[in-house]
DNA sequence: TTGTAAGCGTTATCAA
DNA sequence: TTGATAACGCTTACAA
């Protein structure tokens, strides 16, 4: 069907090879014979056939993101969205393809077979998929990949880029308190992840620095009971443990709100409240809640970015990122009349 | 470096033609050989070279999904995350890989790119990207494709798959009378794409469906001015002009809302609400809205089975596919008392 | 600056 | 049931 090579060879009188070169660029040609197979690929419609090219050139110039199926609603939501978006526009930029695929775990799975089969130059995969199998196949293989989160295991030898969750939390703890807050507590589902351990390290970390003792400092870990959790927090807010809560996303932040507006406790009013993750939801809260907003934008694009070094130069330094976060503030923190009183 | 299965033959002491009929498991091989041949490529960790592959047999495995990245936002929240989840996984279940592209648009752009240079065997296209220069290649090259929305243009001739937004836009005007609500407004943000218009053609049938008269139906269309049209929604209330809304998206329903909130419009006591696009928002607004629900997984799945089906059996006839919607019903459109006295 | 020829790893055709 | 051999379209020594 479309012209190959040859027939441009054949059309201008020259050598296969010599198409080739024009083709790739580098090589010497005379200026004359350049514009004759240029002018000849016009004419013939002629585009070069990528799979040939990968074949004879042994890449793909393509990089695959694994994504982690399990964790279809954190990953679809925080992540993906923005993450992904920022991944293909790197990777377009520097003339790369993207490819997604699920990490179907167990079994041999789809990873290793993007890696054994060299279907693409390079990965990036998400800290849940980190198992020593796998790192050891990759090292094995010196198949270049980073990870997008900071893995649980192997942290201190892979490269790896993730928000700074550590800051994330100091810096909404260090406003509330210096918004006038005094017993902040930490609100999460679980308190095992990395993210997590960084969050409360970083949480409780600001309280050293604003040299408040730690004694009374409450983490509330609530699992999926958030009622039990409402409660809690109620119970708090009244006998004046709790006069503000840090809470580790948008959806345990809905359940606390509702619940205070249930007992009538007004935010700010009684209770003031930061959470993680501006989006999609805290904008839109009553009050608007203040967020430590993570640009997952950028760092979609640092891990692609970093991943297209290393397949490039054979980057050997690891490298690990953390990007800053930022606080939005908007009416949930503030510091109203019922508060001093 | 990765064994080949030249390697295989020489072992096994066959030939590699031999080797290759084992792996792809079609032609008649003696049960000898075969196990022979499938204990040395265990021992010789062999995997085929995809690329190899790719190139002999002229294919890729590969199928594309293009996203507008003008449209970042709409895509990125409605579609994008579980369109994109469904098509991988449905790509991945048939044996293919997905390769997602920016539509860079203009000058060749990515797609006539993956076309040309045959990055891929297949493509779903979003409709803002069908204009008739593509398309004419497509069919020229005979290049399966489907796409995702009913396109503008050439949507007769076409292959594609979309929400049912015709029958959404019934289904909650004739809930919202069913309710007993009499005078539902359209609100949406512009009337002229597609699945606007569809919308609003189901919306005004649903008052024929239920005897209703047309002449005081209205449908506000307010572009980036929330603000008028919170003011219009609010005088269609005190004049009694309007007494319902069924709104175009989350975020315009979250703009009346509050809107209605600072006016002293209790919803659903004055005014009842449904909205279009259940994720995310609505389940979280106070009241939580009655919804229409879009089952964009639905919607990624069988545009990615239709064009693997494309691909393999080369499917002639045309087909478009109009997924139903699901009414959410929360306290939105409740009736309350407020509203009968 | 250009051409010749080998090679990339697999599949397909033809013969045996 | 198996083996030789050509072919897929391009790149790259090596030679000229």
């Amino acid at each position: 069907m479309g012209a190959t090579i040859k027939d441009i060879a054949k059309m201008v009188g020259v050598s296969a090879s010599t198409v080739s070169r024009v083709i790739n660029g580098n090589a010497a040609i005379s200026e004359e014979t350049r514009t004759r197979i240029q002018e000849a690929m016009k004419e013939l419609n002629y585009h070069p056939n990528s799979r040939a090219r990968n074949f004879a050139n042994g890449i793909t110039n393509t990089i695959a993101l694994v994504i982690d199926a399990e964790d279809e609603n954190t990953f679809a939501n925080t992540f993906f969205n923005r993450s992904v978006y920022a991944i293909e526009r790197a990777a377009q930029k520097n003339g790369y393809n993207l490819l997604i695929t699920n990490d179907m775990d167990e079994k041999g799975s789809s990873i290793t077979s993007l890696v054994y089969e060299k279907k693409v130059d390079g990965l990036i995969l998400p800290s849940s998929s980190i198992r020593k199998k796998l790192t050891d196949l990759l090292e094995k293989e010196q198949f270049p990949f980073v990870v997008l989160g900071e893995p649980e295991v192997f942290s201190e030898k892979l490269d790896w880029v993730d928000i700074n969750n550590y800051e994330g939390g100091k810096k909404a703890v260090c406003h509330l308190l210096e918004q006038g807050y005094k017993r902040v507590a930490f609100v999460s589902e679980e308190d095992r992840t990395v993210f997590a351990k960084r969050r409360i390290a970083g949480f409780l970390d600001g309280f050293r620095e604003k040299n408040i003792d730690l004694d009374s400092v409450e983490v509330l870990i609530c699992g999926q009971d958030y009622r039990g959790l409402i409660n809690n927090v109620k119970r708090g807010v009244e006998e004046k443990r709790i006069d503000a809560v840090l809470c580790s996303n948008n959806i345990l932040s809905y359940h606390i709100l509702k619940g205070m507006r249930e007992a009538k406790i007004p935010v700010p009013g009684k209770l003031g409240m930061v959470t993680f993750d501006n989006y999609p939801l805290a904008e839109y809260m009553e009050p608007p809640l203040t967020a430590v907003d993570v640009d997952t934008y950028r760092l979609g694009e640092i891990a692609a970015d970093g991943l297209i070094r290393k397949i490039n130069n054979r980057e050997v330094e690891r490298r690990n990122v953390l990007i800053d976060t930022e606080l939005i503030k908007r009416a949930s923190s503030e510091r109203r009349e019922e508060q001093s009183g």
